[in-house]
DNA sequence: ACGTGATCCTGGAAGC
DNA sequence: TGCTTCCAGGATCACG
């Protein structure tokens, strides 16, 4: 399951691969993704890859006249391997590049998608996006802004691609513990004084995975496929039953937007 | 405007 | 052992 960290470092991994590569053709066994895969992404064969950028979860790779979209959802994969190398299930789209190799995404439960935006446009799925957690323009004031009046669980406040993007599930737990804030607290109620934390928690938490090479539960592969990476030390997510590590009170889980939820009835209030 | 909840999909785990 | 059921997850869309 993917979430920022994990994409950021899959955009660290393939970069070396594709950057300066041509692309010589593009595979579609199958467009039946979270849309249709577009006949547009075509107009990628034969262009040279610019670059390869990340916005919120989607990765962006520049061909000059324009970008394919990548979404992990969150059974998606990306390994570089040899263009010949044989297919398995659900390996649904390669990008063949120049050197022989290829970008093959794999992804069983079809969540993911692949999209095309021409030169200069920006697709509707990233035109509304709030600010990068990892740049200045994500701060305690566009919280504490945000959040003015809001009955919502701050929890589901965080994970609002329009307030900040890349806050999933696993890191929005982690960052309310780190912040000492109830998970079920209403947005608008919580302190500016608390957001400076949460803000804090937010980016460094964030930041911690990246290092670490992301947070890899059971879906994630490294862009050359193999394992071999440790799992971040996660404090409150998936530990419910278990003793909270600063007080020793029992871990509760609770659903909140259809999401479970991970906290420490005695650190968080 | 705001908030809640259904929905997409599959594999792995848990339950019977 | 083999079946069924449940669950996970991001993001959109429909509805109250």
């Amino acid at each position: 399951m993917p979430e920022l960290p994990e994409v950021e470092v899959s955009r660290l991994g393939i970069s070396p691969w594709l950057l300066n590569q041509t692309i010589n053709k593009i595979i579609v066994r199958d467009k039946r993704l979270r849309w249709p895969v577009p006949d547009e992404i075509f107009l990628a064969e034969g262009k040279t890859i610019v670059n390869i950028r990340r916005r919120a979860k989607y990765l962006l790779i520049d061909v000059g006249d324009g970008e394919i979209i990548l979404h992990l959802g969150m059974s998606g994969k990306l390994r570089v391997i040899d263009a010949d190398f044989p297919t398995i299930k659900h390996d649904h789209i390669d990008i063949v590049l120049g050197s022989g190799k290829c970008l093959r995404f794999n992804d069983p439960r079809r969540f993911g998608a692949c999209l095309w935006q021409p030169k200069g446009a920006t697709h509707t799925l990233l035109s509304k996006l709030g600010p990068e957690p990892l740049t200045d323009d994500f701060d305690t004031d566009r919280l504490v802004a945000l959040s003015k009046g809001k009955k919502s669980p701050v929890k589901t406040f965080i994970m609002d691609n329009d307030v900040v993007v890349g806050v999933g599930n696993i890191y929005a737990n982690e960052a309310l513990f780190m912040s000492g804030i109830d998970p079920r607290r209403a947005a608008g109620r919580v302190s500016a004084k608390r957001y400076a934390l949460l803000t804090a928690a937010i980016k460094e938490v964030l930041a911690k995975a990246i290092e670490q090479g992301g947070t890899t539960l059971k879906d994630f592969a490294q862009s050359d496929g193999n394992p071999g990476y440790f799992a971040q030390h996660l404090r409150v997510y998936g530990r419910a039953g278990q003793e909270c590590e600063i007080c020793s009170t029992e871990i509760k889980s609770v659903v909140i937007g259809q999401r479970n939820t991970f906290y420490c009835p005695n650190c968080q209030k």
